[in-house]
DNA sequence: TTGTAGGCGTTATCAT
DNA sequence: ATGATAACGCCTACAA
């Protein structure tokens, strides 16, 4: 393996000085940069990741915490484009990436987790599908020993940038083109996690609506439960005009509902999911671009080791309808 | 960060004994061994991995080649679960993971991903889902410059184990479940990709229950395509009694395609992904545990890892029934 | 059985 | 502007 050390001697220059080179310190001739820069074309020279990682702090390494389902591989897909998009963007930045699942910490203290990170010299963390009961989470962000970026939640520190769209507005959007089409007056929502962030917004989102166009509505308690939301739609679907989900798997549990109960109601989801593309009946729905969130969200970690403070992050989202022969391939 | 100096001088001894006594070598007395391990519990000391990484070319770094599919999203989940499978088996025997995609290195040589690889100090690969195509890759297992595990590809040698389930007896056994349960004469065989392994073997499966039962069989290529399958059913299926296919989702175009031509025909897929649930017909196919086979890879990698030779593991499989209520959640 | 010391490939702090 | 040199935390002959 060729190390910093062949490229210095090829280029006959210190190995110091190779090392600024390469890292693009100032105070270098410009002679010797392409003297260095020679060597390491012809070396083909790739400087050692984990050297650097041990020897710098700000080295950057990265960790992933994903939130995966393990129930509901429906909808690996947003999991799947999460990781594909941070990973991607991760390579053109540089940045190590490890990947990490909620449940492998189960049972762990945040300090314990803290101390698992340090030992793989991880300065970075992103953070995926938050919900506020994750304690050893929470603790984690708070305390601030390493930079963050959560997607899907709301905190903003020093060191915690977050990222997500605006799901007030895109519930609103979604459910109003949905109530205007079918003229609907009396609206039955399907909502996400007890205690999730997105849970919120959307049904405010949902409020708004309701206040300015004068509809009735009744809440339930969906979990983001496909089964759940199937067991509210038939229990409470006969007497509303139209079915509105927190989420496609819960909008695709409904209209399954709708159609054994053999009655119409329109009904409308949340993500975008190709799924969603399989269940006979066209739903509207908001896309969210998850890989794109992703990547961005990598971005954003990648300006917070560079010592940038954390901030609010909005990213755009469409409103579609997705059938079978789209999603196709 | 507590290191292992610190250990040493709370137990009183030398750092290489510390050493020892984490990584079991022999020549320890019982009593250091003690001491040690009451000084490591006491200060929560947990080693750094990447120090370990770069001092020792032993010391495990791991990569994960996953060929993602980025058209077809709808099968992320088979992905996903072997990401999740590895992952979580890493993280019970100490090996450090980093997850890449085919993709990344589409226009990069054998030469350049190798010393990638070793940028990162990486000794063991998994490959998911290799084609005859990767040449890339094909160079990289031949030249044995890392341990390596080959999912659902048959390429064994010195450093290279292959593991995958027995393809040829699977698609006999679900073909000949589904011929049997509608007894059938003419077959419509839909395999997978060109130079696809599997797709090898389970073509051969196929000529063994033809021959067996003395049927027909007209054979076309799939692409493992949702909408190739959908268009060759509506070609030839007409004058079939039965549609098999070499994936699920081939099978799920083919239904589609056979109830817009409102006919019924049998069809079976395979490898028994969640979305086989959703599409309303029950359906034969081959339920893979896709999380296990790649923990079972991991654990072969540690094997070769640890000196051990390359060889072939076959992994179970079974044949199921997929319906809408069993799996939602 | 235990300890000493050199090395893994970088980065970063000093002199020069 | 450049070059020694000491970390970074751990592993591993080799010596004791």
């Amino acid at each position: 393996m060729v190390s910093i050390k062949d490229v210095a001697r090829h280029a006959g220059v210190a190995i110091s000085t190779v090392s600024k080179v390469l890292n693009n310190y100032p105070n270098v001739s410009e002679e010797t940069k392409i003297k260095v820069n020679k060597a390491v074309d012809e070396l083909n020279f790739v400087p050692n990741s984990v050297a650097a990682a041990l020897s710098s702090k700000k080295a950057g390494r990265v960790a992933l915490f994903v939130n995966l389902n393990v129930q509901t591989q429906a909808i690996d897909e947003i999991d799947m484009q999460y990781i594909q998009g941070a990973i991607t963007k991760a390579m053109e930045l540089n940045l190590d990436v490890i990947t990490l699942f909620f449940s492998m910490f189960k049972d762990r203290t945040s300090e314990e987790l803290t101390r698992y990170l340090q030992s793989q010299s991880i300065t970075g963390i992103i953070i995926y599908g938050l919900s506020k009961e994750d304690k050893i989470l929470h603790k984690l962000i708070d305390e601030q020993k390493f930079k963050c970026v959560v997607v899907d939640a709301p905190i903003v520190n020093e060191n915690t940038s977050s990222i997500w769209i605006d799901n007030r507005k895109a519930q609103y959007d979604v459910a109003k083109k949905t109530v205007e089409e079918n003229n609907c007056r009396r609206i039955l929502y399907i909502q996400g996690k007890k205690n999730g962030y997105v849970t919120e917004e959307r049904l405010q989102g949902m409020e708004d609506l309701v206040k300015e166009m004068g509809l009735t509505m009744l809440v339930r308690k969906g979990e983001f439960s496909e089964l759940q939301a199937r067991n509210i739609t038939m229990r409470y679907g006969k007497n509303k005009d139209v079915v509105i989900c927190a989420s496609d798997l819960m909008a695709i549990g409904a209209m399954k509902a709708l159609t054994e109960m053999d009655i119409f109601r329109p009904v409308c989801g949340f993500d975008g999911i190709v799924l969603m593309g399989y269940v006979g009946k066209q739903m509207n729905t908001v896309r969210q671009d998850f890989a794109g969130i992703s990547a961005k969200a990598m971005e954003e970690l990648h300006y917070l080791m560079d010592g940038a403070p954390g901030r609010n992050v909005t990213m755009p989202y469409t409103l579609v309808r997705m059938k079978y022969m789209d999603i196709i391939c």
